[in-house]
DNA sequence: TAAGATTGAATCCTCAATCTTG
DNA sequence: CAAGATTGAGGATTCAATCTTA
């Protein structure tokens, strides 16, 4: 019963400035992803998401990760990620092969012409990372915002630390 | 000569504050929208964006408006949106008929059914904003967060005012 | 049998015409 | 001809099997 009373205690809608911020962030939320995805595409043809499995391979031990970690990681379903590394793979950026210690898993790696892809791509996305959102907050915001975002993402996505 | 100095004065990379408050920003744009997009794909059987569509109509003037500024406000392609509205025109949720005073424009109404759709589920739907975004910020925080995100649309989406 | 991964069909989005109106 | 809107083809994602390995 105490659950159902606390839920009865919540308010049912947002108050004048949640609703404010809600329509900012939401702005936020669907055009920060459609400028950056424009950008990559426009400059290193690939989407933001193709981006992301080849950025996060770059940094990993052995330039390899499991496909279920990278799925996790990515925000991606395991069969999203399997047609994306399929392209990848046959643009020859990855290489896929099960691993060693247990058959089940298939580990994916980024070949040098992968590397090389990061490399070229890297910069121009930075670059845009900068101008569309650092550039334009100061150094007191930036740790606001890392202090509110990391509060959100430990809701919607606990598991990715 | 000026604008390329300034851009060679800027820095290549990020910071390590940037890097941190980016990874955690990411996150909250890579999932928050899954979060949501999950919650009205199961308790309403439509995507955030349609949703976005029929709410938006629902706080309209005679639940009435232009499909090109539907597109603009929600950040969707003539296309995409086209293709969206000819399927909730088939559930029976919204009208299309051409504009008395300018036949090029169309109006995109929305009919009682769809009304009552909007009712239905924007309940849950705040609920769940509240769930993974508000029920966890000080009012500071909020105030924060307003700021910081109206910064950032204003950037990558100016003309949503 | 369950977990990891893949596959193919159906659906949605993108892109490049095309159509219509002013 | 330009702006608003639609259409259909091609690509990407989702969903529901299926396959493989422990």
């Amino acid at each position: 019963v105490s659950n159902a009373r606390r839920d009865l205690d919540k308010p049912r809608w947002l108050t004048k400035k949640q609703q404010a911020a809600w329509r900012e962030l939401l702005g936020v939320v669907i055009w920060l992803p459609a400028v950056l995805d424009a950008q990559l595409q426009r400059d290193a043809d690939i989407s933001h998401f193709e981006y992301q499995v080849l950025a996060m391979l770059s940094t990993a031990p052995e330039r390899t990760t499991h496909m279920h970690e990278l799925a996790v990681r990515t925000n991606s379903s395991a069969s999203r990620l399997s047609h994306a590394v399929a392209r990848l793979e046959k643009q020859g950026w990855i290489s896929r092969a099960p691993a060693p210690e247990n058959g089940r898993y298939i580990r994916a790696t980024l070949t040098d012409s992968g590397m090389a892809k990061v490399v070229d791509s890297a910069p121009g996305h930075v670059a845009a990372v900068r101008r569309n959102v650092f550039d334009h907050l100061s150094t007191k915001q930036v740790a606001q915002l890392e202090e509110i975002a990391r509060t959100i993402r430990n809701v919607v996505a606990p598991h990715t630390e």
